[in-house]
DNA sequence: CAAGACAGTGTTACCGGAAACAAGAGTCTG
DNA sequence: CAGACTCTTGTTTCCGGTAACACTGTCTTG
């Protein structure tokens, strides 16, 4: 090999615009590879001009490491596959931003399959995808039936974990979402004189979904109001819409609880259409706060969610477990009451 | 070491709840590990009998290759790397959603790193990371001036291409949406009667807002109406409700053109609120069609755009460099003029 | 002052694949 | 029927790291 090249490269590594490798490093600082290697995993016992060489030599050659190579051996990798459902939404892409960020902050990196959560196909397929790509830990940012059962069945032969916004079903204590927020959402709503409320909720398929019910039909109890009903929508605008359209006769509530704001904006329209003012005639009030929700018509009252630290507080579950550290106990995120226009005074 | 294991593993590879490798396969089958991994690549000069039990092999000891590895010989990788920004917005999500797909059918997976795509710092230290994964590619998936010479400047030793919306300032021809879907938009304006216009950009440093802009002044001129201006947004709802509200005066304009759906929201709102009724007084219109905007307060006459297609597109132009295909003419994606109740005839 | 102990560094083997090369069994050809 | 050529399969080496172990000197210590 060497008989081809020129006399002159007598500093090998520096001149092909390959990467350089911990060989050519250790060669340049006139080291063994370990020595570097020693190094690069922040070995205390290098004496300093060693030290110095080898960082003299990482410089000159623009070292950077091959993580391929190093997941090999060390049989770790630095990805996390996440998977969450067609982000046409703002909660979970929020999620997953914050997801991304935390994981980022710690050297990770996320690998994003977005796919239909509800599709017991589409999740196999993309977890037969992923768990070929080596992964630290997979996590799921949103959590369904499919979802849940998807991951027990599957091998991953590393840490897995559904991030769900609450898990009161599997006797986890309640969100604060679920015990706090949505209580002061309903009990607003209560002391405005509304005695009579209906639900939008979102796909039953979804434990977020399933929670937010129990907390608004339990929350609508204790403030003595009845709950005239609970519409299925899909998370959507349109399922709002759809919902309050599909109603016959006059209105039986002075109020609606929609699971998320998209659902409450079609509400809202499909209230306006059928003739009632808002909140002159009915309040409505979503939950997410995203950020068009203070622009619609009229400006909504909300329940804010943080959803970035949700992602984050996921990808730090996962990674706890992937380093086999402590679970750091899930701390409740905090969800705050947002009043805007949409809610009033129950009509008479 | 074989020493201390029990004699009855005689089919090693199966036991350990280690994952198999082409070895333990080969061992399996009794064949060579290279007959394994000729398979594996679709070699086809294997006797059938052979191909059987390695097949069978494969299939028994559940085998799934170690992609890492794979990518250390080979020197190639099936991720890539995708830089998008911050997506609280639907047209990004759905982008990257998009992508993510298309990757994913053709074996790759989007490593999808979201950040602030004006801010330089935020720009390199994302780059940084992203280099260390070895990576089939690097993708932008929205086209900011920062990102676009963080990109020339940066030192990927892979494929890199920058999605933009279109690339009318580089000397590409204008795309679809420029040169057909915003005149369309304003044709529609002017057929409705409206001379004076106004357009909420987004903000400069997006190449695909400056496109917007200039495709809207362009239009305007050409159907001989009398732009009132560009006001500054930056996407979101917001930038919308306070470009109108920073307005003194009487307006100068029957209908306005947001950049995105958001701003028209904002807008919609801001208008509403200074007295003014939509569509009567104020056409006001979109570009996106985000899934909402069928149900805001009017509903919103918009330009949809096919975000997912656009995701996908990307893909596959980076794909096609990084397999050295050749490069398909990038297809210009068709968008659709959406009317709804936002727009009406101008007022005399 | 010999013998450990230890600090610092080098050597060798291994991770799980793929490429290059080698070799054995048939098949074909003259 | 021997030699050339194929077809199929096996062996060896390499990719770029890390781990385990081995080897030098120094420094203690009895």
């Amino acid at each position: 090999m060497e008989l081809d090249l020129p006399k002159d490269l007598e500093q090998p590594g520096l001149d092909p615009s390959k990467p350089a490798t911990i060989y050519d490093v250790a060669r340049f600082a006139g080291v063994s590879h370990q020595t570097v290697s020693r190094f690069l995993r922040g070995y205390e016992g290098i004496r300093p001009e060693t030290r110095d060489r080898v960082i003299n030599a990482l410089q000159e050659l623009g070292y950077r490491p091959n993580l391929a190579a190093r997941s090999l051996t060390t049989g770790r990798s630095h990805r996390i596959g996440a998977l969450t459902h067609e982000i046409d939404q703002v909660g979970p892409s929020k999620i997953a931003q914050g997801a991304s960020l935390a994981a980022r902050q710690a050297g990770y990196l996320l690998d994003i399959v977005t796919l239909d959560m509800s599709n017991r196909d589409a999740i196999n397929e993309a977890l037969e995808l992923i768990m070929q790509h080596d992964l630290a830990g997979v996590l799921a940012l949103s959590s369904t039936d499919e979802m849940t059962q998807a991951f027990e069945a599957a091998d991953f032969r590393v840490p897995a974990y559904v991030a769900a916004e609450s898990d009161d079903a599997r006797g986890g204590h309640p969100s604060e979402l679920s015990s706090v927020g949505l209580p002061a959402l309903v009990g607003h709503l209560a002391s405005l004189g509304h005695e009579r409320v209906l639900h939008i909720a979102g796909p039953t398929t979804y434990s977020a979904a399933r929670n937010r019910v129990r907390a608004y039909q339990r929350a609508a109890a204790e403030c003595g109001m009845s709950s005239q009903g609970v519409l299925d929508g899909d998370w959507s605008a349109k399922s709002g819409y759809d919902a309050i359209m599909a109603l016959s006769g006059p209105l039986t509530f002075t109020a609606v609880v929609a699971a998320n704001d998209q659902m409450a904006l079609g509400a809202i329209l499909a209230l306006t259409e059928r003739g009632y003012r808002i909140p002159d005639d009915v309040s409505v009030t979503g939950i997410d706060d995203i950020p068009e929700a203070a622009y619609f018509a009229p400006p909504l009252t909300t329940l804010r969610v943080d959803f970035a630290t949700q992602g984050r507080i996921a990808v730090e579950q996962l990674l706890a477990r992937i380093e086999h550290r402590v679970l750091p106990h899930s701390p409740s995120l905090p969800s705050s009451l947002i009043v805007r226009k949409s809610t009033g005074p129950a009509k008479r």
